[in-house]
DNA sequence: GTAAAAATTGACCGGTTGGTAAAGATTACA
DNA sequence: TGTAATCTTTACCAACCGGTCAATTTTTAC
């Protein structure tokens, strides 16, 4: 066969696997500051070090990126939610979820944006890993109504709690900048990482006991 | 003069005034579901009803329209936190800013992903109205520092309540594809939106009595 | 060492995109 | 009604962009 097209079959040399490692932590790069059609595979290539026609040795398109970063991302992406326990204590659990959700917004940023910027557009790309989202949640949410009904956390709507700590956690990392030119230089990066994960405790803590 | 460049120095004629009009909703339309990189000047000419050049008869580029709906958005978003009045009382102001920016997300949900695009791409074109915010905010985190102090609400750091404030009002507009995805058909537009409110102020007034 | 396989490159292609030129159609107004 | 200003359209351009090709260089396997 003349052209092995790298990411075929079944993973092959070392290089293949250094490489493409290397292109996807730079489309995670541009991806995140650009959006999918604001991402030029020039940009990729060049930030990965490379040509484009040598990146397009290992990856057929630019989707084709695009798609194995979205599939990584959101796996890695709920395994907060995943960690809820159900026997363990509602509020320190949710406490332990939202605290993993901050840490994930604070050292992967790019993911989260990368995320968000899927969304945004109305997700085109990523109609079926919304599907396992949602059972996911549907799965988390009985047990929340379990622990309501056994009066161990607030008679609250469980779907908009999630979407409440998901939207306070991830606002740190995909609004950044609103963030960064409001705060100013009022505070160093792990201070007011600290200051984040003090008052979401404050809120959801006091808002979410019984 | 032989190219009177539409929205030189003074608004003209009807047409004007009327094409114009079409063009930023048509443009609001696109930038909303593509961002800017992704909207064409084609796809915004399209849904106007008109040619591109005829469309860049009055704008002179893709950038000129973006901004005026950037400018035009930034005011009437911060209008709800212009609200707040200092003589209120503190829980009864915070919920009415709370219940004005849930509203926001609901009628104009592409001025907010409009936005919400901008910021994610880093806010490369809107640097000084971003200054413009920080100034509001500050006078009214003054605000609300003060009804801290007076014990009229809890001790929480004012700008991160701002910011969780944003983040779960706007989560509805800019993350719709999300919920809806999450919620599934389990209730309709109009029901979805007040079980937002209901939790939203079940959540934010346990939070942050004092 | 050598030859085959794998990796890399420069040159290129067709389609798209932001924007222009210039001529034609329409409107406002005397 | 005439005409000047305004509006609209057709044809076009240069830059960009995703992707291909063929040829060359490097690595791997024996």
């Amino acid at each position: 066969m003349t052209l092995p097209r790298a990411a075929q079959t079944k993973r092959r040399t070392r290089i293949q696997e250094e490489k493409e490692e290397v292109i996807l932590e730079a489309a995670l790069e541009v991806f995140a500051n650009h959006g999918f059609r604001g991402a030029t595979i020039d940009q990729i290539a060049d930030q990965a070090g490379m040509s484009k026609p040598n990146l397009l040795y290992y990856f057929p398109t630019k989707e084709a990126i695009h798609r194995v970063l979205i599939d990584r991302i959101l796996d890695t992406w709920l395994d907060p939610l995943r960690a809820i326990d159900e026997t363990g204590e509602p509020l320190s659990e949710i406490k332990s979820y939202i605290r993993r959700k901050l840490e994930m917004a604070r050292d992967f940023p790019r993911e989260s944006r990368l995320f968000a910027n899927e969304i945004l557009q109305g997700a085109p790309r990523i109609q079926e890993e919304l599907q396992d989202l949602k059972n996911l949640v549907d799965e988390k949410v009985k047990v929340f109504a379990k622990w309501i009904e056994q009066g161990k956390m607030r008679n609250i709507d469980p779907y908009h709690m999630i979407f409440s700590i998901w939207a306070t956690t991830q606002h740190y990392a995909d609004f950044d900048v609103q963030v960064q030119a409001v705060l100013g230089s009022r505070k160093s990066g792990e201070g007011r990482f600290e200051d984040a994960a003090r008052y979401l405790d404050q809120l959801f803590v006091s808002g979410l006991k019984p």
